[in-house]
DNA sequence: TAATAAATGTTAAAAAATGTTAAAAACCTG
DNA sequence: CAGGTTTTTAACATTTTTTAACATTTATTA
């Protein structure tokens, strides 16, 4: 999701449940919207964006198997869980088959439902740090996010091309070590030459430049071996 | 994971259930490892690689949850189902505080066991290739039905054309690495030409148009390569 | 150590690649 | 073949990379 908050759309037709459900769900900080039966849930779903459904699945109008097969024409990603008095087999197998993430029979703890909700919201952001992790940088003040191509000094960002991306890149994983020229040229400029080298020199000048907010990071020369980025 | 089946280990105290349990996840295609304590657990552990933990709460030795917490030190993705046959609500609680991705209390059938291990894979993207099959991808926000030539954001759907489709698919199967430019030129358009590379460039425009609803998903150049779709 | 060669620093211009829009051409489909 | 859709081509804008030119620093050696 783009946004911080995790928007809970919420199919229940016990109102008192749904009730005390929402309330308990917004006040852990999940804005929730409550619908009464499938149909009214779909609308919904259809109108807004959420990040997460917990669904009942007997409903009046329409129930919640329905419902989840015409979120899933569209969604096959949204987590949803499965809630119900039914503790037959069967439907549980039904539920995962239509791609619940977890199927929760009455009655449940709200603490209960909370921590699932949680390990399946973990599950889904956890590649997605890992990923994130492995492109991001910190150099003193700054920080470099290799992915996105963006260097970032108090919240102003630089945009880089892809050529200084790679060979910032590079010197942080040699940080405070010394980057050797052919080993970058080899990588990046897919050759080891005069003419490449000379780039690479007016490369160097560039990311000085975009660096030099920060008098704790220093993009030094070792001559006639290659450069190293100091951290301080 | 690396190769393709997901190496299950399975500790469990009750060697009936374990022996049964073992039997039942090898016939479904998960090479499993019983160990019958949560030292023995631990040994195998750190001597191969597995894919998913199935965790007996209640042994000898070494209790599931200080096992659990000997592998999340060193492995915090790993994905862990707890089995027990207490229904205590502290026990849940602190289950999934461990970071497991399920608790399951016996009596269970194996079924169950087996679906929720399923949306769990599911989850982390074990199934991608199962989705790539279908010619789905997910991208962020966004939902690409190949098949149907559709792009879906927040149940609004994008018709594609067959090249939008076609170059949207690659770029799908190399998300988050470089898609070489004539790779795609050759296999799209059957012909690497500098006006195909015009052709295809004003396909990028098209397609990040398409994508611009979404800010973690993003079509970046590399130049003098070709394109990458980040997807954090 | 002074002279020289080699490597690097820096800037600006040139060349190449890409971004974008719109019109033209090709392709369908009834 | 009319009318719509898809793809390609053309035109122009912008960005990225390379090359050239000249300045400075570092290493070598007579």
């Amino acid at each position: 999701m783009e946004q911080d908050k995790v928007k809970v759309l919420l199919a229940e037709d016990d109102k008192n449940l749904g009730t005390i459900l929402k309330a308990y769900l917004e006040a852990k900080g999940y804005p929730t919207t409550l619908c009464v039966n499938g149909q009214e849930a779909f609308d919904v779903y259809n109108k807004e964006a959420f990040d997460f459904c917990i669904i009942d699945i007997m409903m009046p109008v329409k129930d919640g198997f329905a419902l989840t097969k015409e979120i899933r024409k569209t969604n096959k990603n949204i987590p949803i869980i499965f809630l119900t008095a039914k503790s037959m087999q069967e439907d549980k197998l039904k539920g995962f088959e239509l791609g619940a993430d977890d199927y929760i029979t009455k009655p449940f703890s709200m603490e209960e439902l909370l921590v699932r909700m949680k390990a399946i919201l973990r599950r889904i952001n956890y590649d997605k740090d890992d990923f994130k992790k492995k492109g991001i940088f910190i150099l003193g003040q700054f920080t470099f996010d290799y992915n996105r191509q963006i260097l970032t000094l108090k919240n102003v960002e630089q945009k880089l091309t892809s050529k200084e991306s790679e060979l910032l890149k590079m010197l942080c994983e040699n940080a405070n070590e010394v980057l050797d020229r052919s080993e970058a040229l080899n990588k990046i400029w897919y050759d080891d030459s005069y003419f490449n080298a000379r780039s690479m020199d007016v490369y160097i000048t560039k990311l000085r430049k975009y660096l030099k907010g920060d008098t704790n990071v220093e993009l030094m020369n070792v001559h006639g071996v290659g450069f190293k980025l100091v951290v301080i």
